[in-house]
DNA sequence: AAGGAACCGTACCGTACGTTACGGTTCTCT
DNA sequence: AGAGAACCGTAACGTACGGTACGGTTCCTT
């Protein structure tokens, strides 16, 4: 923590998550696919050697440790800014599949061994408040699905669809339905099998709920 | 991992978990403490200077160092096992304060520093997979109140107060509705604040939810 | 009181790993 | 082609920490 860790690329200037060369998101890339395998070999040398590159490049790149560690993180966040939502006219139907798609979405995020082992360092290093990178997976996890799906609630208010005082404490609510104990039990080990069937029918139990909770004209037209 | 790290307590025997000793109780208390306190010094040197004891005595107590916090996990659970529901005639409003009380008592544990710690410790072994703490952890939280409330679900849909086909799938939805994402947000290092006033809001709220999804004949009855 | 077990405090050992240094190679620019 | 920057591979260094050894002290047993 000694020596630069600033600039990530000094050829890219002006941008201050610093976007990363080809040859350093490969290095990034090695750097997720490391964490995943559970062996955990988590070392500057393993990755320096997954990577191809030298470990000298690696400090010369990224300062230190967890200078890799969280450029690691933000270019995960950076390319899963997918799913954007373009606002169509919402009827019932269109902001139940909205919910619904929003809903599979987060459940593929959560469980997927990327996701699950960032999450894991993340947590490890929020325990020794050595850094922040918490802070930024709960920034490009939990807080940036809420942006996204409140404007959405918001628009199904307007459109009579839904009733909410609290924008928030509704998106927490379709949050909890969605996620349920998923998320902790894999952080936690245990051998949860989420397929695609599973996940497609538990987002839309979990769209029904949450609009039986929150709806307001609509109720249960017969879906399944 | 090589020498002893089986019997805790020779002097009780027959326990299995094994009841550790008051001195050993106390060495627990201590990493404990130690592993709350944000600087994270979770070494085997720093917890025989807290517990005012030798590091010789630590390895021959447990073994290893593995040894030391898998003790420490279970010396936790093993006092988490208050608050017995014993079952009462259920009705309408007893079973609403029995679902209350369990997500009342639910949230205070989860953000306990106690409760953050420890799912931090284990969620980082998960990944190195070089023990089974997770398990353990996920046993006496997420299983462990599963077990407590679906008995309760049951007698209240025998009690025709309730309706569900899978209990399981209902225990999730409730746990899902009084978690939200509170666990999460708080092992990430976010400053979530839940006092007792909140605490007791958010799990009325929660109940108040899951009884509009799984209620039967029961709905408003102006409680507030 | 004598013997011994348990234990404390400290010193010591070996390894893993973060970090730095360096020689040799490739690529770029002119 | 030649100079210099960037980079690879490997070696080396320092420290932190898990684990072990040992002398001295307390406490229990007989």
């Amino acid at each position: 923590m000694t020596s630069a860790a600033k600039t990530l690329a000094p050829e890219t200037p002006g941008l201050d998550p610093a976007e990363p060369t080809a040859r350093q998101a490969a290095v990034l890339d090695a750097v997720l696919a490391l964490m995943q395998e559970e062996g955990g070999q988590l070392t500057m040398a393993a990755v320096a050697r997954r990577a191809s590159c030298s470990k000298e490049t690696l400090y010369k790149w990224f300062g230190d440790r967890d200078g890799l560690l969280t450029a690691t993180v933000q270019w995960q966040a950076s390319r899963v800014r997918a799913g954007r939502y373009d606002r169509q006219r919402l009827d019932a139907s269109s902001l139940r599949d909205s919910l619904r798609d929003f809903a599979a979405n987060w459940l593929s995020v959560i469980s997927s061994p990327t996701s699950i082992a960032l999450n894991r360092l993340a947590i490890s290093h929020a325990a020794s408040k050595q850094s922040n990178l918490g802070q930024i997976v709960l920034e490009n996890g939990r807080f940036a699905i809420g942006n996204r799906l409140k404007p959405v609630l918001e628009e199904g208010r307007a459109a009579g669809l839904l009733a909410f005082d609290d924008t928030e404490a509704a998106f927490r609510t379709f949050f909890g339905l969605a996620g349920r104990d998923v998320q902790i039990r894999l952080l936690l080990g245990d051998d949860l099998k989420l397929g695609k069937a599973e996940i497609a029918r538990d987002a839309a139990a979990a769209t029904d709920q949450f609009l039986t909770l929150y709806g307001r004209t609509d109720q249960k037209p017969a879906a399944a």
